[in-house]
Order: C-alpha cells, then structure tokens, then sequence
DNA sequence: CAAATATAATTGATATATCAAATAAATAAA
DNA sequence: TTTATTTATTTGATATATCAATTATATTTG
C-alpha cells in the first residue's frame, strides 16, 4: 500500500520550511518590501565575506547560477548590492553590500534573530541536534552516488 | 552574535527537502520527462479522490490557486489529466484521470515507493516520529497569529 | 426575490527554478 | 605558445510562486 503521500514525513518537512518562510517573510515586511528571505540570507554571507563569487554563494542558499544572476541583479537595480570588477579574476565580480544595503543588513539582525527564535520556541537543544541528525542522514541518503 | 544561516537548523531542513525531491525527479525521469514531483503528488490525490476541487489540490500541496490551474493546464496539455463540468457547482471542475495519466500512475507508485524508503534509509520509526514531533512545533509556533 | 457577500477559478505581472546554450576568461595540455 | 579544457557568468525558454485584479457562480441577507 502506497500511503498517502500527506502523510509522509516529507510532507512535513516541506510544510515546516514554508511555513517558517512564510513567517519570516512577513516580518521582513515591516522593514522592507523589497527584500527576501533570500536576499537577505545574501546580504548577510556577503558582509560577512565580500570575497565571494557568484557561484559560492548559489551553493550556499541551494539556487543555481542563473537564479543568482538574477536576484542579484535585482538587489542591484533595489540598492542594495553593488557589482565591482574583480582584480585577480576577471570572469568573477566583487560583490559588495551598498550603504543602503549595510543599512538593511542592520535592521534585518534582530528580525532574523527573532523569527530564528520564536520559531523554535518550546524545541530543546537536544531536539535541534536530534533533527540535525535525522536530516542529515536523508540529505546523505539522497545524495549519495 | 547572529551566527552564520548556513549553520541554522532551518538550513537542514531546506537542504533535505530540496535533495529529495531533486533525488526524487531523477527516478521520475527513468519513467517519463513529462512529470514533476509535484505531478506525481497531484495524480496520486486525484486518483484517490477524483471530487477534489483546484483550491483543495492547492491545500494539499502547498500552493496557491494561481499555481494549481498552470499546472492543471499543462497537465491536461500532456495527457495525463482532464477537465469536466462540475454537475453540482458550475464554479468548480471535475478533475480525472486520462488512460495515460492512470497508466502513469500505476508506474509512479514503486518509484515512489523506492524513493521514500531509500530517503529514510537507516532511520527508524521512533526517529520518524521524533522529526515529526519537532517539526510541527515548528509549523504551530509559526503558524499561531 | 434582489442585493451584498463569499467562493472557485482564471489572468496578468514580476520573480524565481531549472536546463541548455552561449560568452569570456583562466588554466592545462600538446 | 597555441590549442583544448575548465570555470564564471549570462541569456533564453519554460514552469512555478506570489500577489492583485477579474469573472462567474453560489450563498447569505435584508
């Protein structure tokens, strides 16, 4: 039997991301429409590390190059990012946060702390290992040649 | 200190997900190229409950009613489903399985099966059951107004 | 019943996801 | 050093995500 598949854990765990998305999303609003989660997942990896390419930080939020173009394009043409030449690498650019964009980085600090933590309200430390564990055993198991 | 996103547990869980499903669509693939992951789902909810409405199907899989027509749309376009009068409310349709989309299925259903158990390889109920636990903490904590 | 409200689905606009193909620059190999 | 290969990014095409506005039908209310 083929139980239905609302009721396998990967329903759960697609639901749980979403929903956390959703949430922070909503308060990211309150300080700016023009910036989401992932950009804002980008504006921090960059401040804390100008250096990185395109690339990196597509395999740091999971999206693929052409979906990095493109955000960060975006983010440019909103002021919060700016692109600059890359002296020892010409097929790269350094990317680097704007003062607008330094700005937003400030205030989206205690709004990522709260959602982090209203989010896991009432989940204990071992809980988060314990799901740490679990997870990365099926990202293993999926990934594995 | 707000530490770094790529080591927040929220990351795990958009990891796993995303690296099954993309596990998940490879095997699909084998079977035809025609059918995404959230396809499979759909035929599988239709087929057991051919009296769902768009909005319904939307609910169970997490998407809008705007997302569920397209897909419908290009579902029907490649054969695998169809569209017909809803006799007691004419705001609604009648969605069913073609042969093709019934055959389909019937050739989904061990990949699926195969894909869920090679995921949770190595995890056991009482671990299933603790994932569960915590991520509907998660979803109520960001779900509750 | 008629008007107001609610529900189901569609459409348009913009952003993102994904794949494939194209550019351009760096590195390796002949 | 010239050629071949690899790497970084971009662009095009198609599908999906999301929000807002629209249409058609049902339901509720006065």
């Amino acid at each position: 039997m083929l139980g239905l598949p609302s009721r396998t854990i990967f329903y759960l765990i697609e639901r749980s991301i979403k929903e956390y998305r959703r949430f922070a999303q909503k308060n990211i609003n309150e300080l700016s429409h023009d910036i989401t989660v992932d950009h804002a997942l980008i504006l921090f990896f960059i401040a804390d590390n100008p250096n990185l390419s395109q690339s990196e930080i597509g395999n740091l939020i999971f999206k693929d190059n052409a979906s990095v173009t493109r955000m960060i394009d975006l983010m440019i043409k909103n002021g919060f990012l700016q692109r600059d030449i890359h002296k020892e690498d010409r097929r790269k650019f350094r990317i680097t946060l704007t003062p607008k964009g330094l700005q937003t980085k400030k205030g989206l600090k205690s709004i990522v702390q709260f959602n982090r933590a209203h989010a896991l309200e009432g989940v204990s430390e071992a809980e988060i290992d314990q799901l740490a564990t679990i997870l990365e055993k099926i990202i293993s198991n999926c990934t594995k040649t």
